[in-house]
DNA sequence: TATGTTGTGGAACGATCGTTACAGAAAAGG
DNA sequence: CCTTTTCTGTAACGATCGTTCCACAACATA
């Protein structure tokens, strides 16, 4: 079997992923993820390759561990007639709360869109992807909170929740009581 | 006097710019910028000191020659009616026109904010600054458009045309036809 | 023409980037 | 025990980054 791994690698990539989130991919250096995973390079390209295998697997956990967790209660089969609401603020309060890398640096895949790892194949089908799943789940949220409203009001408050979604999420870094601003001009469209 | 310069100023900002525009502070190295300008590292030290000197000169004539010029309409004292129908379906048109800088990456100021570079607190400062003046600007627009509408319903629609604005700006890059749609979306509201 | 000032070309700077090579450490199986 | 396999630590790799230095060219002025 052979030597056995020191470190938990969901841990790890949690770390690494808390470093591409706040400095990006382009400024996350393999100094700073030695530093923040508290391993050598050795280990991490050992277990992941390179700098940008390491990198896919921090935006697959930021999916399955930030992202989706947020949106469950409007992605799961029944979706309670509030639950936009909860979504828009609690994110909104996430994103308000000082000291977090939400607060300080809004979404990794909203930043990785105009950053020049952006421009890879991949990176944006995975953004183009992610947003599509914000805008599937917060029109099913839309339909649960307005159920007399026809189909295409659905779609048309579910385009504008999501604009004000994405914006508010780059706008979190560069301006951010605009981007609180964003999220509560959603919540009034809900309102 | 010297040595006059060999080169025009304004000419070569714009080629920077567009360097800048294409691929980012972060990936628009020195040797990119000397072929897309025609200068040596010499001349642009000489005329701007640093990278981020130019990085800056091109902020500036991003602002005054691509951003302001398009705003005209909805800056002068009088705005005309349908001026704010005319910059978001002339705005989509330039940004469906295929092999175009701005078709092909957006906006240079929203693509900067997701950015490393935008972690510093003059560039923040500036994109900032350009999204309220955007959305001075439409709310204008918006002013001229609907005219017996009350001044709340004058920011409700103001703060949505900007929000499908900048995420239309961001999309661009990584899903085009999602970024055309937001901007049709943008001119529903004024329909 | 001689001098002073400014712009350009070319080469090099030190720093940092992501990646790799290799020896040793820690386990399992013979 | 010894071998095999897997992981880790150290050190270095070549490439590229932004920046600087310096000699020379091109102008104005005296």
């Amino acid at each position: 079997m052979g030597r056995p791994q020191t470190f938990d690698t969901a841990d790890v990539v949690r770390a690494a992923r808390a470093t591409f989130w706040e400095h990006g991919y382009e400024d996350a250096s393999m100094p700073r993820l030695e530093v923040s995973t508290g391993l050598r390079r050795s280990s991490l390209y050992h277990a992941f390759g390179s700098k940008r295998g390491l990198f896919d697997a921090a935006v697959t956990s930021y999916l399955d561990e930030v992202v989706r967790p947020r949106l469950a209660a409007l992605t799961a089969p029944d979706v309670a007639p509030d639950a936009v609401i909860d979504y828009f603020a609690g994110l909104r309060a996430a994103l308000a709360s000082p000291g977090t890398v939400q607060a300080e640096s809004g979404c990794l895949l909203i930043n990785a869109a105009g950053a020049p790892i952006g421009k890879d194949p991949v990176v944006r089908e995975t953004v183009a992807a992610y947003r599509a799943e914000l805008r599937t789940a917060v029109r099913a949220g839309v339909v649960a909170h307005f159920p007399d409203r026809s189909a295409a009001e659905h779609d048309r408050v579910a385009d504008l929740c999501t604009a004000l979604l994405v914006s508010a999420l780059l706008l979190t870094r560069v301006d951010h009581p605009q981007a609180l601003a964003n999220l509560d001009a959603a919540l009034d469209l809900l309102a």
